[in-house]
DNA sequence: CCGTTTGGTCAGATTTGTTGACATATTATT
DNA sequence: AATAATATGTCAACAAATCTGACCAAACGG
């Protein structure tokens, strides 16, 4: 928390208010463009696929929490089933992702990618990487961290939490194999 | 530049790769949750105009750089100006953006904003801030300059070259007052 | 058995983007 | 002066991704 000039001298205040709003403002920029910059590799290939970005969003979370339920995935997506549905129901027609009853409760559909789905997740993942990559190293570990703990602030609360209970903690790669699914 | 992990015992290669992607595959989380909250309030108070996120844009551009050509605008936003028409022709008949034709070359309109435009767009601009500012003093200074290479190397060279021309070189204040309006 | 939950679906609307074709005014070139 | 190029606008049709509202079916749970 920096002084709130208020007792300061008139100038010095008026340059430090200045220059806060100026660096929000570049904060603007800086979101619209890296995000639209961001997301157009993988974009160009889906348009290829006759998939929009709405598609990847699916592709990426589901590849991300496999048997994933409906319910789930639409609170992290933020947006109604009909609106998943226009996007899901072509993705498990094409192959791209399987639904299996949940065998707690059968009403449950849990999502996850089929081969097909992973290699075409792993592609649009490729994209982005080579990307994101090129960024990180452009800016080095420290400023990283720093994007990275930004980014983490512009999120609301319960997006904080969904990353959360997404990646409970970094877990390692199990030494044994694929032998750790538990719970759900 | 980190190390080039190929003579490396094979375990901890694997273990470097595997970061690698969880680390790139969180940067993709990070900038979809972080992006869509951080223009969620703006959006909300759109809505309640009858206006969309497109219109932000435009305000937020113009305000900007007030005397700005149509077709700049255009090249900035990356969109088509029939797209930029739907959107811009509304702002100025409901009297948030005027287009003064240019007077070197009298076929350009060139926009800026009304007073009301002026009301709007900082309406708007103080929601993002008060969340950007969160943000921010959140993650320290540090991490901000961080965050702010990072966004950069997100972009591409099209937009990093518009963002230094938008932004000259953080012109400071005129100590005179406002008496720089030249031009239009 | 009955109410709730999970998921799906139909129908219609909105916002924001796209192409393509043309029109108009103004500037630049020959 | 005639012609070409540029800056902008506009009409029409279309697509992607969202929304709301209504309704249905299967399965769970008391």
């Amino acid at each position: 928390m920096p002084e709130t000039p208020d007792a300061k001298p008139v100038g010095a205040g008026r340059q430090l208010l200045f220059l806060r709003e100026e660096e929000l403002r570049l904060a603007q920029d800086l979101l619209f463009f890296g995000y639209r910059d961001f997301t157009a590799g993988p974009d160009a290939l889906l348009a290829e696929l006759g998939m929009g970005r709405a598609h990847h969003r699916v592709l990426h979370f589901v590849g991300r929490r496999p048997g994933i339920t409906v319910g789930d995935l639409l609170a992290i997506l933020g947006i109604t089933k009909q609106s998943l549905g226009r996007v899901l129901t072509p993705l498990v027609e094409e192959g791209y992702v399987v639904q299996t009853p949940g065998r707690n409760d059968r009403r449950q559909r849990l999502l996850s990618l089929t081969e097909a789905g992973q290699a075409l997740e792993r592609r649009l993942f490729e994209r982005q990487k080579e990307w994101v990559m090129r960024a990180y190293r452009e800016a080095g570990p420290v400023s990283v961290e720093g994007f990275r703990r930004v980014m983490r602030g512009l999120m609301g609360e319960d997006a904080r939490t969904q990353l959360d209970r997404a990646l409970p903690e970094t877990r390692p790669v199990p030494p044994g194999g694929a032998g750790s699914r538990k719970v759900a």
